[in-house]
DNA sequence: GCTGTTGTTCGATCCACATCAAACATAGTA
DNA sequence: TACTATGTTTGATGTGGATCGAACAACAGC
């Protein structure tokens, strides 16, 4: 739960499971993603994820692909991504 | 949002709330919480759940009472309340 | 084999933030 | 007035973690 609270804290993990989430149910390699972050950067944002158990990879010749946990999350923190995948209208807003 | 999520990933603030939580409707005087910080930093972490919209204060002769904003919460982000004062068992569990 | 692509790991750096101690402010009480 | 209790503020310190670059590993295609 702490873990799962951390994750989504950081504002690059949250857009990364927003971007995943609005592709779902594609599977996404890492590099396509955009965000402000080189890939070693990246590749530490999505071990965060993958420990708090929000996100899957599976590995396809050279890339890997990254696989929304959505079923598992729902389960284990009932409502959690209704609340984080949210499109906001918090930034704006709010004026 | 942002800053929602971060205020409850720290331990000691979730803990706060949930402390805040289960003796409510009571309104609770900082110093009565059961946490392992000094005063100073317990001020601090009261400080940001107050920016976070998370609880309310108000003075009563010395001391500074604190509500959880229950109802302004749910409405800004429903079911965060109910997800992080869960009872967790996600602690002992998993065993 | 060699080269390019994708992602991880390692080492170093940097910064936000949690923490503490001490000083301060305010309200109550003797 | 002086003293105590409750919180806040300030200044300093330490640390986790976010970031980068470079080296590395695995795979695909030449």
């Amino acid at each position: 739960m702490q873990k799962v609270l951390q994750a989504v804290a950081d504002p690059i993990r949250l857009s990364l499971l927003r971007q995943l989430a609005a592709k779902e149910p594609e599977e996404i390699p890492c590099g396509v993603f955009d965000l402000p972050v080189g890939k070693s950067g990246l590749s530490h944002h999505f071990a965060v994820l993958r420990m708090a158990g929000l996100l899957e990879q599976r590995d396809q010749g050279q890339q890997r692909l990254n696989r929304l946990r959505r079923e598992e999350v729902e389960a284990a923190f009932p409502g959690l991504l209704a609340l984080v995948l949210r499109d906001d209208g918090d930034n704006a807003a709010r004026s």
